[in-house]
DNA sequence: CACTTGACCTGTCCGC
DNA sequence: TGCGGACAGGTCAAGT
């Protein structure tokens, strides 16, 4: 799922729904999504409150003000949804009729019928949460709740010592953000120019080169720049790495205005889905006609991942 | 080394 | 309608 355009969107959505908030419980179903213990929780996040929200490649920082901070992958099929009220109908609806203490061992019930009364825009998500999708359930003092929903188990939420963010390995590795007005196009050229080996497909999707970007927005941006995904990136021209560095900003600045793409699971901090494959070029559009050329939209594999390119414009 | 291929999971869709 | 297989937005570890 989310690629950065996706992560910024839910961190906006979270930097206006939860900071501020204070948190009374966290209850998990599965440890590989929250392997932190109940002495985890109760120490660190339950009395706390969320002071800041930070995103760095796909990755959510919530910042506490416990000196700790919940660091949030969401991989696949992730999603953070805040949810305002409707907890008093769920706690009638557990077993034993007791609100749940901060607990990373007790399974989350997923027995709620309580509905949003006033049409949300997507009741039919948040409505229903918790589902069996949920993997971490946060409880606010005002009875607010963050949900922490990931089908697939590929993503996970830890909670660390905010000094020790930056440690992680991911966060060691990855490159330079392409959004920012400090990434400029000589920096991009230098280190695309140092993968000269693999094809710009696989490049473009590696962190450690640039972050952020994901199978939607490399086959975007490659269109945009039009060059074949499996071009050898030592056969690419600068001019044709600066269309490719523009294409990459343009695409998910676009996005981010859009607020992401939703192909099936994708949902921003209010359960709401995002419009930009209402204007992609290419992605998930094989058998259409390109609208720079009318030439067929076509699907390959490239670098393992369903790629689509114009098979006039995108010559290899 | 640098680069490529599976594995991790659950759900859905498509062809037989 | 059922069943098997391919595929899905990301990243690692293990292979070549």
């Amino acid at each position: 799922m989310p690629e950065l355009p996706e992560v910024e969107t839910v961190k906006r959505g979270l930097d206006k729904l939860i900071v501020g908030k204070k948190i009374i419980a966290v209850s998990s179903d599965n440890a590989k999504s929250f392997p932190n213990s109940l002495i985890d929780v109760n120490s660190f996040a339950v009395n706390a409150s969320f002071t800041n929200v930070r995103r760095r490649a796909k990755v959510l920082i919530i910042d506490l003000s416990s000196g700790y901070s919940f660091v949030i992958h969401l991989k696949m099929t992730g999603q953070l949804v805040f949810v305002n009220k409707n907890v008093e109908d769920r706690i009638l609806n557990t077993e034993d009729g007791k609100s749940r203490v901060a607990n990373s061992q007790i399974p989350i019930a997923k027995t709620s019928e309580a509905r949003f009364a006033g049409g949300h825009p997507n009741d039919s998500l948040i409505g229903k949460l918790p589902d069996k999708s949920t993997r971490v359930e946060i409880t606010f003092e005002d009875n607010s709740k963050l949900f922490f929903n990931d089908q697939r188990k590929f993503g996970w939420m830890r909670l660390i010592p905010t000094v020790e963010v930056k440690n992680i390995d991911f966060m060691k590795k990855v490159g330079p953000e392409p959004l920012e007005d400090s990434f400029r196009f000589s920096d991009f050229k230098i280190r695309f120019d140092r993968k000269k080996r693999s094809n710009i497909k696989a490049t473009i999707l590696d962190q450690s080169v640039i972050a952020g970007v994901g199978n939607i927005y490399a086959d975007e941006s490659l269109w945009y720049a039009k060059i074949h995904p499996e071009r050898n990136v030592g056969s690419l021209q600068a001019t044709e790495l600066k269309k490719l560095y523009e294409g990459i900003r343009y695409t998910m600045k676009l996005s981010i205005e859009k607020g992401g793409s939703t192909d099936r699971n994708y949902v921003d901090a209010e359960g709401k889905k995002g419009s930009y494959l209402t204007f992609a070029k290419v992605f998930r559009r094989e058998g259409q006609e390109c609208e720079r050329c009318g030439s067929e939209i076509i699907k390959l594999r490239v670098a393992g991942r369903g790629t689509h390119i114009c098979s006039r414009c995108q010559e290899l």
